[in-house]
DNA sequence: GATGAATGAGTTTTCATTCAT
DNA sequence: AATGAATGAAAACTCATTCAT
């Protein structure tokens, strides 16, 4: 999939056996290098590192931002599977569902690239097809536990994306594993916090429409 | 104070009036700069945004890094202050005095740029020494809840060093009310997941040395 | 004026003295290496000939575009100075002014570029101003001479503009004097041709307003 | 001719069907790109432009100066074919050969790629034989045109190549039927111009030695 | 014979930093 | 103290050319 096509102006194309590879080599070298140093990292610095010339990254990705795109689509591809992952089990285990969701995100945070300061995610149709298809999961997650009574009635789906957005980001001088457990920790007590009963209510979300489209779109 | 004061060989000098304007407006410039852009936000457009010359940012500021340095412990001082206020009601409101904190800091964090990706904060002593203080205030405001029972006992100050972390990362594509109420709400989760009672016992946090000098001076 | 003074953002500004030297040094580089080699000229060579850094040209003008408009602009100025100076004598001796027109145009084509190949003049305002005195001023040249008898009444100023942008034209690989003295002799058979009942009737020309705005900003 | 044939290390060969076809494809797509972006002309955009692979260009023309020296080959091809065309009808109307020679070129001027600002001509052998060709036409039809008394004893065939030049220089960014329009209105002039006992004597022309060989293999 | 792909060598453009006013 | 200006070095991007399929 995003590693071995390319979209044309005709559609998705099959690349050669050595394109794809460098393709995805590329991918890869951009979405460390961007954990790293941030999306404005040195494009010659991420071919470098996948071992390409620059003309082959740009051969693939016109701009930066067509990089930054695939990268973040195929973060997103990751999200998208976590919740519906979860959405398997959450009839018999909502609340477990959630924590799965939320720690298989935190588990593969170093492959989700979500939109970091330095450059914006232009609308990109397949992100924001994506973005809408997460938002559907995980509206439904919380639907499912909020009927079994498993979550406070006030959490919404809402909490749980920019819940995803901070977990992902990046923590570039951790060491890794430094960077996984504080997470960890940190969503263990968040989850924690979804159980009913437990705290004062809520202040109300902002409406899902205000931060869709381009504005999510740029922070999941 | 870090307004209108500079270092130099000699100590700490009184700027002339116009020099310490120019010099809050290059921080206040810079800040916002750091969250839209990324610490690698070039320094004239640092300097455009102040509406001063590039080069009366050099007199000020002889690097990036200087600056860079000037924005971290503004915010330190800020997160300190929070942090110190917190502790006055820690004794009769724990939980409270926990939550006080987190809000103050939410409250303020577009103030509080804490180290972005694109560029490391060099072991500046005095971040360091805030740091310190930081991580002790917040070490007595557990310890105190702990002692009351206002909290579950795997919980430690890390959690909160890192969820301060996270809650001032920019977004900088979502419009600040937004962003600032979703990670209210955010926060207040994870604040009623501090409860004791609550959850299964968290894994064990990173040593906090482990974390400390230069990496958490890089994070926190 | 366009030797020691830029646009900027707020109108026209007083450039420091070796500022105003660099920028006439880069415009008369910029014209010689235009014909020379097109308006594709590598840039880096242009602020080499005319001895200054690469940015320092970049400094003065922003992009390709903005120098080739300025070099546009003073050649339209010469133009239009040669076509005021013709209508100062063009009373006495119709004929002899168009030809004194045609003939200072000829001396000084190697400070006029006018649009090449390999890159569109844009909708400058001040190009535009230029080209509509110009056409003014050879209507009235013709329309004086008409009156006299002094020219075929199917002659236009559209003609002379034509007349004025091919000899213009660069060609490089002709020694100067070798193209000026064809081009001298081209005028002047030209010239010859203007005079009455000499020729068959010519076919009609385009509508002048065809040909003008962006088409003709870009050919004269 | 030029177009279904190659020339190898074994002379003149003929070219598969498709591959004939491809190399006019080039070749057109060549002019036209010259003739609007220079000769420098990026050969891939050519390539595109012929619906060829860029590989393919370079099989049939193994570099810049290949192609360009054939595109110029074509041009004069077909000024030649003017000129002696021109001669046929000398006798009778010498002025009308002429004025039926420079309206040919006229009309044909979207074919005829004369050397361009950016990149000059090679000596080609082809080309030069052309060039003299064409110089010997002229020359007689200059000849036989003042034997009859048809034409200004001070004009010469270098004044007919100099026009020829003249008229086919692109003007990229006026439509074609406007620019061929007011080219020939200009063409017109200049041949009214050559009638005798208009106007004043001409100053000499450059010897035809100078201006020949490299130099004008560059400019007609 | 034709093409997708890769690359090295430019060229353009930006930016941190220093200098002269 | 502040600014306009200049510059070297780096980064973005393009293009001619060759190679493998």
């Amino acid at each position: 999939m995003a590693s071995s096509t390319a979209r044309g102006s005709s559609g998705t194309v099959k690349l050669r056996a050595d394109a794809a590879r460098n393709r995805t080599q590329v991918l890869a070298a951009a979405r460390t290098a961007f954990r790293e140093l941030g999306t404005a990292a040195p494009l010659d610095e991420i071919a470098r590192r996948a071992g390409v010339n620059i003309a082959t990254l740009y051969r693939r990705f016109p701009d930066r931002d067509a990089l930054i795109r695939q990268v973040v689509v195929d973060g997103f591809t990751l999200v998208l599977q976590a919740a519906q992952a979860a959405l398997q089990s959450a009839e018999q285990d909502p609340l477990g569902a959630i924590e799965n969701y939320l720690l298989q995100v935190v588990d593969q945070r170093d492959l989700i690239v979500l939109p970091l300061a330095g450059g914006p995610v232009t609308d990109d149709p397949e992100a924001n097809a994506l973005q809408q298809q997460i938002a559907a999961a995980l509206d439904e997650l919380i639907a499912t536990a909020r009927t079994k009574g498993a979550i406070r009635t006030d959490v919404t789906a809402v909490d749980l994306t920019i819940t995803s957005v901070l977990i992902c980001r990046p923590m570039p001088y951790l060491p890794t594993e430094d960077a996984t457990a504080l997470v960890t920790r940190h969503a263990r007590i968040f989850i924690a916090g979804l159980a009913p009963g437990a705290a004062q209510p809520l202040p109300a979300p902002p409406a899902y429409e205000d931060i869709t489209s381009r504005h999510l779109s740029q922070t999941i």
